[in-house]
DNA sequence: TATAATTAACTAACCAGTTAATTAATTAGG
DNA sequence: CCTAATTAATTAACTGGTTAGTTAATTATA
């Protein structure tokens, strides 16, 4: 718990806040993140809180709200960079792969929200989760025409992705814990870094999509 | 709320507090499942619960026992039809799709103690999670040695499907009310039924093993 | 009669959210 | 440039409701 070392500042500590509670609830989950323990991970009076965000929920959606747009941006971005559409689904890939990797936070709230299909956060969850989806729909979409896709169907494709990068990073403690009690036999893929795995990923999407149907 | 028709009986009533527990934990998430709510539900004195399970955890891990036992037991079963790995793998895909899209508590509750990296349920996770990954390893293996696969990363792959499948189950009704408001162009696949989409990962897992690295 | 199943009533901790008072920073006026 | 008034940030203390879990008494069954 660290004592406030900031002078008076709105924007410090609604960003101290957000932060925090960014950690909290994608450990805990929104019902058991505690708004007394946020408080004293800020080094904040609890009032503040609810000053800043009105309630819990108003919270957790400032969260999730800055959290998809972090990832966002940073995929669009790189896609800029790129013109044909395997490129441009490479590096999707492994933008969101190292992300998620190196912010683990986002797999954790995204599973979580997923998983409660959009019970705490209904209405944002897909205006702001759309527009990722979109762009790597259009990607699809794109490549299918210039006749380097073929029999796509972005939903499940997705979710492959999607589903495939947070399990593993979810995982991943688990998986190193099993890896040492474990017999040899299973491998649970405990010493493979992020990058190997975008690889053999990005491999597999390519000869899924390759192929005529 | 059912109220008791039952005669006493603790086999009954114990099956009657798992049966709504599962619905309940699946629904809710743990922490929000409430046991005052559960017993309600139930037509039973909340300290049933706890003479029956003891605590909140140890009726959790029943229920969680209860439904990895439940699909493993399932595919174990389907498996037995089947020599050829490509077909085992069919049917692994198969069973699972039909039992998560018919049984949608399974998927809510995977994904919620996955994303937990399991938290609540930290020993059995892996004890129970891990018979059904060795299944599935072991049909990969075999099918690598009789050289009608290639390039597989089983832990990679496993969670291809699983993520792919269980996504598909619990965002089922986001999809579908997103369809209503959406645009045309954005198809989240809303009324693809689970057999087409187990079709289809059949084939784009086919194609992924067929390739030599 | 002994044992197992069930209940009502209780407790102590916790939790989201409120309130009214206090402190610090900002601004305006002389 | 200093000070008084205003506004914004922060706090301690509180509330009402909920929660997991307990206990001791009661009912039914074998």
């Amino acid at each position: 718990m660290p004592k406030k070392i900031h002078k008076r500042d709105a924007q410090v500590s609604k960003a101290l806040i957000i932060t925090n509670a960014i950690q909290l609830f994608s450990q805990k989950g929104y019902a058991s993140a505690s708004m007394d323990d946020l408080a004293k991970m800020c080094g904040l009076n609890k009032a503040m809180v609810f000053y800043y965000f009105k309630n819990k929920k108003g919270l957790y959606e400032a969260v999730m709200t800055q959290v998809l747009e972090e990832i966002q941006q940073k995929i669009l971005k790189e896609n800029e960079k790129y013109t044909k559409p395997i490129e441009e689904l490479e590096s999707f890939i492994r933008t969101y792969a190292k992300f998620a990797c190196s912010h683990p936070y986002l797999p954790a709230l995204l599973l979580k929200e997923l998983s409660d299909s959009g019970a705490v956060f209904p209405e944002m969850l897909f205006t702001s989760m759309r527009q990722l989806f979109a762009l790597f729909s259009d990607i699809l979409k794109r490549g299918e025409e210039k006749g380097c896709f073929h029999d796509t169907m972005p939903m499940i494709l997705y979710f492959m992705v999607l589903g495939t990068l947070n399990l593993i990073v979810t995982t991943k403690p688990l998986r190193e814990e099993a890896a040492q009690k474990e017999d040899i036999l299973l491998d649970t893929c405990a010493e493979c870094d992020i990058d190997q795995i975008a690889d053999y990923l990005i491999e597999k999407m390519k000869q899924m999509l390759k192929e005529k149907k």
